[in-house]
This record gives C-alpha cells, structure tokens and sequence, in this order.
DNA sequence: CGACCAATTTGGAACGTTCCAGTAGCCATT
DNA sequence: AATGGCTACTGGAACGTTCCAAATTGGTCG
C-alpha cells in the first residue's frame, strides 16, 4: 500500500505551490482557467485523492454528520435514515449512522464517538431515559421524531403531527360506524405514545364514547397478540387504532390465523404509511407521515442552519394524512 | 460555540507536557499512575474531547469503516447493517453507512467520499453493473453477500451458502410430497439470482422434475403478483421456493387475497428466514443464514485484518439451514 | 563519588490541509 | 517615469495529534 499523493506533490508535478492547489480544490475564482485545468489534470494523472480530514483540522469542518437512530430495524426509520443520507450525500456531506437499539448506554457512546469523529452536526432520534444524552454535544444539533430534550432552543424539534394523525383516524374511523375503537401498542408513560393517542382520545371523548387502550411494544408480535386478546376478552371493539404500521400489520397476521375478517366488521388503522400498506392483505388504511419527505426536510433544514446559519424553528409539525385502503372501508 | 480545549490545554493545566498527556490518551504503560489520575482527572473538568481526525493526520488511522448497502430499505441488509456497526462500534470504531439504492453511480460517489473521509476499510454489498467501483478503492475491503469483483485475492468475499439452502429446501419440499416446484423471484442473468436458483435447479434435475423460474425484481409486490400468475397461468405448482422471504411474503398476501390456502396443498418457502416469517401467518418456512450473526463475524474477519494484519479467506461460505413452519408442513 | 541503568517525562518534527499576508507582473493613470 | 490597482500566484504559520530521540530523575553498584 503506498503513500497517496498529496497537495505537495500535485504542486510539485506541476510546477506551482501547494496554495495554488489548495485554491483550485476550494474552486476559488482567484486562480487562471488554465492553471486551474493543468492542476486538475496531474491530480487526475497521480491518482490525488483528498484528505477531508487533514482540511477539517484547519477549517473545522469535516463535511461528516451524525445520524443516531433509536430503533434501525424498524422500516419506519429504515426509511427515514436512508432518505436523510440520501439528501446529505448528494449535498457533499457524508453521514454516520448509529443504531442505538433503545439503548441509553450505547447512545452516549455512540453520541461521544461522533463528537471524537467531529461531525459537524447530529440528528437524533432518541432513546428514552437518557435524558443527559445531550449534554456533551456542541454542535447543531435536531432531535427529531422524539421530543427528549426540553430546550428546544438548543435542539430543534420536528415530527409529524401525530396527534392531529390519531385525531382523523378516529374521524374517519367514527364515519364509518365504528364505535367501540381500541387504541392498540406504544409504551406506556411515553411521551410518544401520548402523544400519538392524543387525537383518539380527545375525539371519542368529544363524542362520549369510552376509550380502551392496550399498550405494549410497538411490534407484530404485539400486534398478534393484540388480535387474541381482543377476539377473546374485548368481542365488542369494532375498529382498532395503532401505534404504527408495524402493530396493525402484526393484528392482521392474528385476524388471519383466528380466520376472522377485517373490513367492514371490524377496522384496523395503522400510522406512518410504511410501504408494505400496500402489499399486505387486506391492505392497510394507515396515516401518512411522508417520512422520506420528512427525512429530507430535515436534511436541508439542518444543512441551511450549519452553511447559512439559519436557525431552525424551535418546534416544527410537519402534516400527516389519511390514506383510507380496504382494512377499514 | 467556544474552542474545545486540546491536549496542550491539559498538558498546561496540569503542568505536563502535551507528549504525556497524548501518552496517557493512548494508554502507553510509561507513564506513572499518578500522574495518569491527575491527567485523567485534568480532561474531566475541561472537558476536553479527544479529536480524531487530527490523530488519524499523524497516524494515517481513522477508526472510521465505511459500509456500503445496495438496498438499506430490505429487512434482510437492515439486519445485516445494524449488526456489523453495533459490532464495530463495541470496538470503538464508528461506521459510515450509505445506501447505493442499487445505483452505480450513487455508489461510486460514496465510495468516492468514504474515501476522502479516511475510512480505514471498507465492507461493500455492490449494486451490480460497476464492476470499476472498487477501482480506487487502496483500502482494505470485503465485499460481503454478493460476488461482483473477480478479484477474491484483493476483495475477499463471503456470503451464506444460498446453493446449499436451495438444495435444502428443495429436499424438504420434494419429501413433503410435492412435485411440481417453482423458483420465484431474483432478476434474471445476476450471479446472484443463479447462486440461489442453483440447488433448487440441481436438485429438481437429479429427480428428472422440469423446473419453472419466475424471475422478477425480489419484493412483496412481486410476490403478491406470483400468486395471482400461479393461480391463473400454473395450476398445477404445488409449491413455491422463492429468492427472499418478501417474495414469500407477498405470496402469502396474494394467497390470501385469492383466498388460496398456504400449507398442504400449497407451499411456500423464503429465504432468509427475516423477524417476520415469525410473524406471518402461515408462519414461513425460510432459510435461515442468521444473518446478525454473519454480519458480527465480517466485523471481527475486517478487525482482525485491520489490526493484526490477518488476511481473510478469499472466499468464505457460512452455513445455512431450514427452518420448518406452517407454510410448508 | 562517579558511572550506569531504568523509569518517566519532554521538545520538536511530522501529518496534509487552509488561511493570511504577501509578492510579482502587468496595465492604466497621472 | 512614478504610482496605483488589478490579477495570479506563493511562502509560511497554523490546526491537534503522534512519534521519536533525547533529557531528567532517582536509584544502585563498584
């Protein structure tokens, strides 16, 4: 393995100082076409590659930016991640991405690693119970999806706006004839799940009707068992709300295997739109938070705060929306 | 936002000089506990910070590994990814991850700023048709799940032996009686889709039964398509192998959608055996390559080649096996 | 007491870039 | 011919570490 060319001996091969080099890599307009042209060719002829992080130790900026991701696995932050290096990678910026897998302990290492690295900038979809995970951090910083930290001054804050999501699911749900509709997945005493039960509840209290929740993990194999447990202990729930897609997904496995029907008897709504609302049977009515969209917003938001200095706003709702489908006609 | 304080910071306030305070960062046994406490304890309270990217000037080491993905948003590379960076991140090195999304030009652009990051090594799961993209790669680099540069000696490969488990799997069901078995799913022409058709072909040959190959793009969509395509155009396939398990899982959606009963009149097997086939119902028979697994141990074969100078088997096969559920009984 | 040794600590030169304060050359103006 | 003002380029100091050779300390031995 050999030494990679540097500035010097792109300067030197071809016959001007290092600063020139440095100035055409920096696209400066200081320096003659022609110069600029012979520089870019002996960098192609040696094979220069450059050495962001040599230039970051003067400048101070690295072009590299933390992602820290609470639960990877999940499609619904798949999702997200993906989209948000996406936009920052076709933006010159590389991302580093960390799955903390709710873990309080692996997200202050992970959030400290970062730092060692120099992002220039994070965003963090936390973990809860850890809320001094912030503290070592320096640069701009996004907490997103999950509203962890109270300064928002600090830490900027967007998500989509769940409650409103809950609140038209259980509109939409009510016009339908549904009356008896459970609130099913996310753990309790989160602000999340709150959050995302906020609508329902509100909603089936404005019309008087009695509220029944069934927290617990926001997974399939929760949502399965959600399935029992109502066919069983709760015959007369006629519409089920999700925390997510994952959850409704899960109850449609559990209506399967019990050969109970979903549709116009008994109605399942799921939240965030993952794509496989589309692909499962029968298909998922589900709110959609356009988190690829979501994910790119937030790309050029922190993007417009690190080059233009543009502050975010402290709290940002971005909208969400129903998209009715056959599991709950 | 003021400077971060440096080693020389330390050095000053503890009255050393910055060469013992860097000797205490890299855990050299020549400094005297005492004053390894006091430099210790000196970094707590300014809160000083280690910077890498300055050390990795001087010592041309990083402990950044970039991971390439050709599709991030696939369960199966979710799982795979997550893994190996918790693995690298429990020995202190942070991962760049970014998704190809099967582009060749996104994925000689990664590649590109990976390498301007100072990556230390790479892991690459490459989108086909770049075979160049490892071109300027200098570094040590796996490509791991698919075969794509010829090269084993520079770009060690390894993946689970997907022939072996279509042979297993085409053992299984031909016991289970069935007799006509199609292949569904997997672009045509990719090694890839060869390497996991190959046992299913083999097998099927050795007992004189002709094959049927429905090749496509390898998602749920595709899947549920299958099943509506069997049902109409093959009626007598009694049983499906198929690429992945979202192939297998969009036939269990169409299936259902049909109304078509999965099981003993009607099998199907995945690949991969993803969190879901738990979770499906029928649950899904798969192949299961554990796949946390395999992504730890490309972490540990990369370490070991970073630090100790280990040089990887050129090819590596880890083992396969079937997992028998209800979708094939 | 001087020499020698081991255990600690230290100063300064790298590493590859950016940034700043120039310099050199050229042309137009006085 | 001197001055000023461009444009294009340059030399050297910085950035925060690591690495190496060398210095310092405190013993021990003959």
């Amino acid at each position: 393995m050999i030494r990679r060319p540097t500035i010097h001996d792109v300067a030197a091969a071809a016959g001007l100082s290092k600063s020139t080099v440095s100035l055409v890599l920096q696209g400066s307009p200081a320096v003659h076409a022609n110069t600029r042209m012979l520089v870019r060719k002996t960098m192609a002829d040696l094979g220069y590659v450059y050495n962001r992080a040599a230039a970051g130790l003067r400048s101070a900026k690295v072009g590299l930016i933390g992602l820290v991701i609470n639960d990877l696995r999940n499609p619904f932050f798949t999702e997200f991640a993906t989209s948000v290096q996406m936009a920052l990678s076709a933006r010159g910026y590389a991302t580093v991405i960390a799955n903390t897998d709710e873990d309080p302990v692996v997200q202050a290492q992970v959030i400290g690693s970062m730092i060692e690295h120099g992002v220039s900038a994070l965003v963090i979809s936390p973990t809860y119970g850890a809320p001094d995970a912030f503290a070592p951090v320096q640069v701009p910083t996004l907490q997103v999806l999950r509203h962890l930290h109270p300064d928002t001054q600090r830490f900027p804050f967007s998500a989509p706006d769940f409650a409103l999501g809950s609140r038209l699911a259980t509109q939409h749900l009510l016009a339908a004839g549904a009356r008896n509709i459970a609130f099913a997945g996310g753990l309790p005493g989160r602000a999340i799940t709150v959050e995302r039960m906020q609508g329902y509840v509100d909603v089936m209290q404005e019309n008087n009707l009695s509220t029944l929740a069934l927290p617990g993990r926001a997974s399939r194999a929760f949502g399965r068992q959600v399935a029992r447990t109502l066919a069983r202990d709760h015959g007369a729930v006629d519409a089920v709300l999700c925390f997510n897609d994952l959850t409704a997904l899960g109850i449609l496995a559990g209506c399967a295997e019990l050969g109970r029907a979903v549709g116009r008897e008994f109605r399942v709504v799921g939240c965030d739109d993952i794509e496989e609302c589309l692909q499962s049977f029968p298909n998922l009515t589900s709110l959609r938070c356009d988190i690829a969209g979501f994910g790119c917003q937030t790309a050029a938001t922190l993007l417009d705060w690190l080059e233009n200095g543009v502050s975010p706003q402290p709290e940002t709702r971005t909208p969400i929306s129903l998209v009715c489908r056959a599991s709950s006609p």
